[in-house]
DNA sequence: ACTGAAAAGAAAGTCAT
DNA sequence: ATGACTTTCTTTTCAGT
């Protein structure tokens, strides 16, 4: 799991770039690359890092329009809805089951707006999907910090 | 930019895994270490990549309870409300504002229920916010790929 | 659990093709 | 963009504490 603070701070300076190397985070938190290597790959191998990732700027890659859409799928079609999402739904990059009847909060990015009545249409099937469109993300993947108890 | 397939192959290579060698990349798309360490820092550069970011697990954290907040801030308060969001909310790891009368999405980590609430009564000073738990996040981070035209 | 040393591998730079 | 080359840095492994 987590040890102690040497641990946070390795989890911190990973979350904020995790291309960076053992030594260089070994130099911050003041343990030879080694010591790293062994809490990093405990870290890893205990789930608490579920790994890493690029971040990429849809709207540079001819994703132009990114929108939340909520929507309730009912328990008889939910299984089958959730099931492959990302191969039935490529434009989707996240899907959060959440409290409420049955209800999905989705993010997508599409190409414009004909592709998002697109989208929107196929996931009529399944339910009354509510689209809102994002205007800013003033935050995106935060950094969590240590618990402060 | 983004020039070619190898561009595409390469950003999805980093998206499912950020610590990949460009000698690793290499090897996958069929070119050179340096090649690939320009392509890298071309996508850097033009910020198509934005960041390396490690991916970690909140409830293996004492963050036990995630949820989404959705609440409408009014045009006065909008500013000083998103203004440091992340000192004065350290919980918050989200905030997307959508289309709909100046509404933010958010997303927080939290302890337990006690700390929820404390959490949603500072909200409750900037607007009226509505509070879904997070029951199972089927789909997150998902790679963006190609846009197929 | 950490250090330090040795070997293997990767990165960054140069240059010619 | 490659291949050859060099220098520097990093990873990995392992003996030692």
């Amino acid at each position: 799991m987590v040890k102690d603070d040497l641990d946070w701070k390795i989890l911190e300076l990973l979350q904020e770039n995790a291309r960076m190397s053992f030594a260089q985070i070994g130099r911050v938190v003041g343990l030879s690359p080694s010591a790293i290597a062994e809490r990093v790959q405990r870290m890893e191998e205990t789930e608490v890092i579920t790994g890493y990732t690029a971040q990429v700027a849809p709207d540079k890659l001819g994703w132009s329009l990114s929108v939340i859409i909520m929507m309730s799928v009912n328990r008889i079609n939910f299984e089958s809805f959730t099931n492959d999402l990302s191969h039935e739904y490529p434009e989707m990059v996240e899907c959060t089951r959440v409290t409420g009847k049955d209800c999905l909060i989705m993010k997508f990015h599409v190409k414009n707006s004909n592709h998002l009545e697109e989208v929107v249409n196929r996931l009529s099937r399944h339910g009354d999907p509510t689209t809102l469109l994002i205007l800013n993300e003033l935050l995106k993947n935060e950094p969590i910090r240590r618990s402060i108890n």
